[in-house]
DNA sequence: CCAGTTCATAACCAACTTGTTATATAACTA
DNA sequence: TAGTTATATAACAAGTTGGTTATGAACTGG
């Protein structure tokens, strides 16, 4: 994954707007008046957001008549999940060494 | 988790600066100057990206001398984790249902 | 005490974000 | 064809971000 797409990622997950959006589609695929309707919000800010998803690789739109329907992109989010879980692994053996490490001390300081 | 913490968690991982210093400091704890060290950045531009990390609950900082040496902190990681990992999870099962739908279809057509 | 080191803060700037309203486009409906 | 519905786009204002340089504050070592 580019840092580039990471970035976009990770700015997209950070409007709460855009996670409840996300939250949304995640129950399914929808239209963008549905995803507009529970957000005192005009039309236009809920299509910005869409399209800062959509750059994100988060959501992907398809065409439906007049409709443009909207679905969560599992890719994206895998790949941000998988940022994280990889620090998360690195920080606990970093616990694990120190957890060593102070066992180590104890262990010289009262033989 | 209140939303406002995980606005800042996401948006301090969205710059590659402050994920870099992350993956530096994931290494083990360290001073500024240090972290500032191989970025073609300026002093101050790196102790605000601090700042925002500091913010976000991602790092803490101790006091030694006159170093503020910077550690990890992996609560609101986790948290992020957390948050992702529910989704995918979700995700899961809808792919899961839909994969079932699919089936069913698959049945009914070729009975 | 002086000089150097580490770090933070202030003031500034350009670029981006997030909302708005107004308007355009495209497809359906009667 | 005319009107309505769904969505996108443009232009704008206000606030935020991410960098800069200059400076200040706290500590250290001779």
């Amino acid at each position: 994954m580019q840092p580039s797409r990471l970035d976009a990622t990770f700015a997209a997950l950070a409007d709460p707007t855009r996670r409840a959006i996300l939250a949304r589609l995640a129950l399914g695929e929808t239209t963008v008046m549905e995803l507009a309707e529970p957000f005192e919000m005009s039309q236009p800010a809920i299509s910005k957001h869409l399209k800062v998803l959509e750059r994100a690789g988060l959501v992907s739109r398809g065409r439906d008549g007049q409709r443009r329907p909207c679905r969560i992109e599992a890719k994206a989010l895998g790949e941000a999940n998988e940022w994280l879980e990889n620090y998360r692994r690195l920080w606990e053996a970093n616990f694990a060494r120190l957890d060593a490490l102070l066992a180590e001390l104890q262990k010289k300081n009262n033989p």
